[in-house]
This record gives structure tokens, sequence and C-alpha cells, in this order.
DNA sequence: TCAATAGTGTCTCTTAGACACTATGAA
DNA sequence: TTCATAGTGTCTAAGAGACACTATTGA
């Protein structure tokens, strides 16, 4: 082909509707730890493929949208504006795995502070908070429960979407930031450690957690102090990006 | 909306055709390391969009096929179907990344033994080696390399996708087991230290780094030993899954 | 024998886990 | 004073880096 061919020319000949095109979605996994339990929070479908069972919150991605603006939207449509920090997991392109028609999704992991997981609820009463049954093992299917103790199912694909993101969250846990998406701007050392075993679902050694937290260098200690406790107060810290390490903004790769 | 409607009737009423679709496309980064380089394998755009660029291979997601299927087939395709261990990095759908039309793009990584990227090369003569130069740092964009050092500027946002696949490859090198697709069913612990070294950029410690492969129950010693070197010849070993880690296997979950 | 690399023993240093101890605020 | 938790000092164990040593092959 000449490379002296107009652009207009080129695009004229390209012809994007030759092939039918599949359809692209978002799916958000908005997780808090209210009550120190990882919780996610679902829409029980009403209508026709699994209807009763329980889904993430989702989208169709918008032909001048970007991914990362469309799972922007979505936790504002879906959420009620609550604020999270969003991460790209993982695309789920199997063939079936919508019966109406094919539908590739770009699964999310949105984190929800304890406060911006409750203005969610408030704001929008049609999700349904479910407890991830954090199998210690960390493998196998995870199920997810409403706080009455029933077993909720999940639609489609979606509950292979939770497990990779609770793996993918526990992996990423120790060596990033993100943890502190979980957690308030202030935060006491304790609340750090309460993160961490929530969503690993495991009790770590208090001395060791407390001095590989200080030596990351991602603490900046306040000088001020919790109050209304009936104990000794602890002290307050503020998460401080480290220049060597990125981060952690909102829409930050998933890696 | 009742839930006793027909899916049929459910079906006929919903229509996906109502908006426009962006196309779905995977691009693969073919790398493999001849010479103990880190190299992957491009073609040459001679069309509009960024024309002499080089870009990595990929293709259109078909309507009936699986993103993973979509994957394989590209590298068959493009390829002359060279074995690979396919494996997802991230999906890219930024809104202009693409001047001709909406694309997004799902990037795969393909990780080549020396003799299938000898192999991919011979086969599909189209495709252009370039060394990625591995600025120790391990941030910053990377930069593509020909044989005779010029420079390979890539096209769209693909030194973005070489980047963050680099980056990923370094991440779960000493922890998972994807070091060993790169390498031969047979091979000496140094081949296994030279994967690591040429892909994190570093030198690593000879007794440190036995002790620590050995530890983790991958590898089986065979009893043979390499000929044909003027040395003392080094056992070869064979990968063997660990129960407790995932095997790997083509077209593993990226994580 | 020498050259070159395989493979190992050992020392040190860093870091995590364990555990007990001191510190501090409220009832 | 007691209670509950914050915060720390220290011992031990595990693992990595450093370095030197022995082992084995071909030339």
């Amino acid at each position: 082909m000449s490379r002296t061919e107009s652009e207009a020319a080129f695009l004229a000949r390209y012809d994007p509707a030759d092939y039918a095109r599949p359809a692209v979605a978002v799916d958000l996994m908005l997780l808090g730890l209210p009550g120190g339990r990882p919780t996610i929070l679902l829409l029980q479908r009403d209508r026709h493929p699994h209807a009763g069972r329980h889904a993430l919150p989702g989208g169709f991605v918008g032909i001048d949208e970007a991914l990362d603006a469309a799972a922007a939207r979505v936790l504002h449509e879906k959420a009620g504006g609550a604020r999270a920090h969003l991460e790209q997991l993982y695309t789920f392109g199997a063939v079936e795995r919508d019966p109406r028609m094919r539908i590739i999704t770009v699964a999310y992991l949105a984190l929800l502070t304890e406060a911006a997981f409750a203005e969610a609820l408030a704001r929008a009463p049609a999700l349904h908070p479910g407890t991830i049954a954090a199998s210690s093992a960390g493998e196998g299917p995870v199920t997810v429960h409403a706080i009455d103790g029933a077993a909720l199912p999940l639609a489609f694909d979606h509950a292979e979407i939770v497990a990779l993101a609770l793996r993918r969250l526990r992996g990423k846990l120790d060596t990033s930031a993100v943890g502190f998406s979980l957690l308030p701007e202030l935060f006491t050392l304790r609340q750090l450690q309460d993160v961490h075993e929530a969503i690993l679902g495991t009790r770590l050694n208090k001395p060791a957690f407390r001095r590989r937290m200080l030596d990351r260098g991602w603490l900046e200690p306040t000088g001020r102090f919790e109050t209304g406790t009936s104990y000794r107060p602890a002290e307050l810290y503020r998460f401080r990006p480290n220049p060597s390490h990125p981060p952690s903004p909102t829409l930050s790769q998933g890696e």
C-alpha cells in the first residue's frame, strides 16, 4: 500500500462494520471491610439470565468512553458517587459467559473506606452487602453470604471474578500501597494491621508488622492521637506516598 | 419485570445493536531470550496509522471466539504456530489509542523458549526481533532496538504494553513458575539463573539462587548431565509443578 | 598440569516471629 | 489500682549475600 495515500481515503476503506463485535462491559467488585470482614456490594438480578442471583454492578463501555472512565461512571451511577480506589483486574472473555449475547467484561476492583462503604449502602439501597468467606487456603471457589448468613449465589462468572480479586489483593497487599485505600486519611497502626489481617484472613505479629510498615517510609506520624478510647490512645498516622514506589492513585494500572 | 417471561421474549427485546460498540483486539508481546537478552517480535507497519513504526502482532477477537482463543490464534497466525506460554496482561482502553476507530485491546504476554523463538523467526519472516533495553531502574519508558542497534519506535501505545509486561514478569518471576516457560524441557540451574538474570537485569548470587530454587520443590533432578562442554557438565533438571502452587499451564490466569 | 565451570560449606547480616516488658489513659 | 491497649526491647530462627573452597570435565 502506498504510504502517500491520504488518511481520509484510508479510513473510508477501513470498514469497522465488516465484522460482528462483542459488547464490552465493566464489572466492579466494590470491596469494604465493615466490621473487619471483607464485604462486597451486589445487586440482585430481577431479570432473565440468573434472575434472583446476585451480580457485581456493571455497565457497558460507551463508544467514546475510556475503560477507566466507564468504571468510574459505573461507580458513580451504581454506588451513589462513593469515592473508591479503582484498579483494573482482569478481562473475562469466555464466549458463553452471558447467555444473552457475547459480552467481554473488564473487571475492576474498587476499594472503599469504611465511610465510603456506608455511604454507598445509604445512597444506593439496591446494593446488598455480602461477606466473603475467607477460606484461609486462599484457593478454591469463593462463597458470599448475606448478613443473616444465607448464601448469596452469584450470577454469571462473578464468583470467579471475586476469587481472582481477592487473590490479587492478597498478593499485592504487602508490596504495594493498596491497603491504605481501605483506611481514612488518619489511622492508627492497629487499624492498618486490622486491614491486612482481614484481607489475608490471618493474624499478624504486631512488632514485626509495625517495624515493616514504619521501615517502608510510607507512614507519616501526625503527633495526634485517637480520642474516645477507654485505654491508651494510639498515635494517628497519614499515608505519604514514597517517591520510589508508585503513589497508588485512583485508576493506577493493576499489577 | 416478570420472572415468568420467556427467555426468548426477553432476548428479542434486549437489543444489543442499540449502541455502537468498540472493536476488541488482542495484542501479543512475544518474548524470548536469544543470546540472553530480552527480545520481542514485532511487525513493521506499512499502513496508515504509525506507518513505518513497529507494532506488537495482534488481531481482532471474533464474535464466537474466547479471548484466550483469539490470543492463541494470533500466536498461530503471526508466529507460525510457535509454542508459547500465553498469559493475559492488561486491557488498554483509552479512547484515542488508535486513530482509525475505537479499539480496546487485551494485551497478552507470550513466552517463547529459545527454540520456539528461533522457529517463529524462521517461519514468519515478517517478524523483526527487537531487544528491550533493560533499564535497570525498572520504571520509565522502555526502548526497543534492532540487532544493528537502531532504535525501533513502537506504534500506538505498544511501548506502554511492553513496559507493563516487563514489570509484571519481573514481579512474578521469583514467586511463580513463569521462568520455566522460557527454558526447554531439561535445563541446568545455571540456565535457570541466566533466565532470571536476563529478565531482572541484575546479577544474582549463585548459592542463594540454587538454595531458593531447590527448596521450592519445583525442580526434579534427572541424573542426566550436559554434554559437549569443555568443563564440568552440569546436572539437568526438569520442572515439576508443585501441588501447592498452580502448575503454570498455558493460558493460566495472569496474576 | 591448567582452565573453566559446577556445586557446596560457612560466615555474616538482615528480617520475621515470639514474647515479655514498659507506657498511658479511663473507670 | 485495675484494665485494656499502645508501643518497645530482645532473643531466636530463617533466609540472603559474600566468599572461598572442593569437584569434575576437556584440552
